[in-house]
DNA sequence: TCAATTAAGCAACATATGTCGTATAGTCGT
DNA sequence: ACGACTATACGACATATGTTGCTTAATTGA
């Protein structure tokens, strides 16, 4: 299968929105393969050869959201100070916050914030790696620093989106970024 | 369903036996109810009386394991010094390291460790309210706290089970203690 | 000990899953 | 424009899922 004929590219736009269509009526665990396949009018078997389940399919319709937390988690100045995060943080919060209504199912999914959780320790891997680090963790391996900071993050959103969500957005993103910058 | 039914705990324990048995053998997401109720000697619909899919009945069935690590971490001293990780710390990855081959699956299937991360928070977040808090973050809520550790360790070690493997259980310890303990 | 309660067994159902083989039709290189 | 390639459609299959109604048998309380 070739992800770069443009046929599989139609097939799989057509996938990702009508998964994101069905998911914005129900929750996403009770969505199925077969329901997806009817809506976005693709032979159900033809959806197998894309994704093994609706889980990655959700991950993968789900990609530029989880880019974007990505992205943005990635921008922030590691530099700024204790008392007041840095504006891509918040704007993260902020913007999971809006779209909660969207796709706080993201969140809370586990095969979703499990995805989340990779893509972040790979970005923040690389950038670690490209010598840009939080000062005074010089004898810690990027890697595993990475992956300290991407579980927390998406540990303290999980805990936020799946909770009453009493917190303002701003509050959490600086309590976030004391938590951080100690 | 009443749960303390002398008759539905040996169903439970029987169904925890068989999960864990096949557990041991495949992969989590091969499994299939049938399968587990097959081994447990219990008919197939009574398995939807206690457990509505099979994460759930292998998060229950590893609730033993699970509290193992919730405890461990919880009986961290937060006044180590920065360069000797606490022995709880050590000895639950050690544990997890050893244990690795019993049930590393729990932390590659992406329900468990959102189980065993919200365990852990709860757990913390129970410990922190009651005034065991590592020191200098009085202006963050507990439950945040609470959260970003528990995402922490669980991404940590996530990503260590998921990937080569190659430092030792030690080494990331040690590691995770310089991050905690900045 | 006996009767009420209820978990578990059992059979059957509609639907979903995953995987075939084959046919159709869209894509690409020449 | 034509032929090789291949993604998709289609139908069919064995199996798994989730649920239901009914029966059997274990538990509990009087």
């Amino acid at each position: 299968m070739n992800p770069d004929d443009p046929r599989a590219q139609r097939t799989r736009a057509r996938l990702h929105a009508a998964l994101l269509d069905l998911a914005a009526e129900r929750e996403l665990g009770s969505i199925t393969i077969s329901e997806v396949a009817k809506r976005a009018e693709v032979n159900r078997a033809t959806v197998y050869l894309h994704y093994p389940d609706v889980d990655t399919l959700a991950a993968d319709a789900l990609e530029d959201a989880v880019a974007e937390v990505a992205r943005a988690a990635a921008l922030c100045p590691l530099d700024a100070p204790r008392d007041r995060a840095p504006e891509p943080l918040t704007a993260l919060f902020a913007h999971v916050s809006a779209g909660a209504a969207r796709y706080a199912w993201l969140l809370g999914s586990p095969r979703c914030t499990a995805r989340l959780r990779e893509r972040l320790t790979g970005e923040l891997s690389a950038r670690f790696a490209g010598g840009a680090r939080p000062p005074g963790f010089d004898d810690v391996p990027p890697d595993v620093h990475a992956a300290y900071l991407s579980g927390a993050l998406v540990g303290v959103i999980a805990h936020w989106v799946t909770g009453p969500r009493t917190t303002p957005a701003a509050e959490l993103a600086l309590s976030f970024w004391r938590l951080f910058r100690p």
